[in-house]
DNA sequence: CTCCTCTCCTGGATTACATCA
DNA sequence: ATTGATGTAATCCAGGAGAGG
């Protein structure tokens, strides 16, 4: 992807470099960065390529991540340790307490591999996520959402589109609100994989007690959900590059329009024989015979437009000893 | 080897519902 | 109590990839 501007006379071009890794291969669960390369001159130095962090990073959060419960299922296979059957009933934080829904049978439609699942030791420890966020112990309307959850709860339960089971019900679909700690558990996971493969779904779904096809929308929803987030950092970030690019292209205008005043003020500046400026055809620097150094163009400029002193300008070949090519090289 | 069909998965768009101010 | 805004679970659809005939 290249995206290039033109800036008046000076034309400026930066690409807009999709280093993009791919999600599935990023341990970065956002994987998403755009670097702009620009001239160093346009680049804002306080303006790094953004890359959106979207997973909760506060200490706060981190200590009441459950993830200090909680083990993801494929992290404790791949790094060998323990299952969670083995953790200690104190770290079962999210064992709450309520409606344990026992699993109904063959409720895993989605994939056959539920029931032969090489994950299977976690169902030893399936965890209870039946209560919303409303009962959680932040009171409120506790027998409420109880009613509530159950009620979804059960209407999740044992088919796995869902629609066929509004059909019967006659209802309109249900929707499930996931717990805090089921929310918190699935972010988790999507910082170690932004897909899921068949077993870990089914893993996952027998941890959070919730069917495969939930887990498998709720990362759908959340790959969508990142993607958008990011969009929208992308957007906000060229946003800055363009207020930056266009405030330049400004002051350059400014610095032509000073230039070409000066230039039609004095008319005659050709022939009188102050300063001469030396210009070398290969790079097209600038010097003057009495400052051999200053030859930045923009020193050039302002001692066009601050000093009054005439300046002549010289193809380089008529003063070659003033400015010898290897010089600057 | 190529083509076709089927299945599965994913992204994008959209809907429907829950929650909150 | 009502309502609009917002967040998000769920659905629908199209397209790509891989397997198998």
């Amino acid at each position: 992807m290249e995206l290039a501007l033109s800036l008046g006379e000076a034309p400026k071009s930066f690409t807009l470099l999709d280093n993009t890794p791919k999600l599935s291969n990023s341990k970065d669960p956002v994987g998403f960065c755009i670097a702009l390369g620009a001239s160093d001159e346009t680049r804002a130095s306080s303006d790094p390529p953004v890359q959106l962090e979207l997973l909760p990073s506060t200490p706060v959060l981190r200590s009441q991540h459950p993830s200090s419960h909680l083990r993801i299922p494929w992290l404790t296979d791949a790094l060998g340790l323990e299952r969670m059957t083995s953790e200690p009933p104190a770290a079962r934080a999210l064992d709450v307490n309520s409606f344990p829904v026992a699993p109904v049978p063959g409720e895993d439609g989605d994939d056959g591999a539920a029931l032969s699942s090489p994950n299977s030791a976690v169902s030893s420890f399936q965890m209870d996520f039946c209560l919303r966020n409303g009962n959680s112990g932040n009171g409120g309307d506790g027998a409420a959402a109880m009613m509530r959850n159950r009620r979804d709860v059960e209407g999740a339960e044992g088919n796995d589109r869902g629609t066929s089971d509004d059909d019967e019900n006659g209802s309109t679909r249900k929707k499930l609100r996931l717990s805090k700690e089921q929310s918190a558990f699935l972010e988790e996971s999507f910082k170690e994989h932004t897909t899921l493969n068949p077993k870990q779904k089914v893993a996952l779904a027998k941890q959070l007690n919730l069917r495969p096809r939930q887990v498998e929308v709720w990362f759908q929803n959340r790959r969508a959900r990142t993607k958008l987030k990011q969009t929208e950092v992308d957007c906000e970030y060229l946003k800055r590059c363009c207020d930056t690019l266009t405030e330049e292209n400004r002051r350059l205008q400014k610095e032509l329009q000073e230039l070409r005043a000066l230039k039609t003020s004095q008319p005659f500046y050709m022939q009188l024989p102050a300063t001469t400026l030396t210009m070398c055809p290969s790079c097209e620097r600038v010097a003057t015979n009495t400052a051999a150094n200053n030859n930045d163009a923009s020193q050039i400029a302002s001692a066009l437009s601050l000093s009054n002193k005439p300046t002549r300008i010289l193809p380089f070949p008529n003063t070659q000893q003033a400015h010898p090519p290897p010089a600057h090289q």
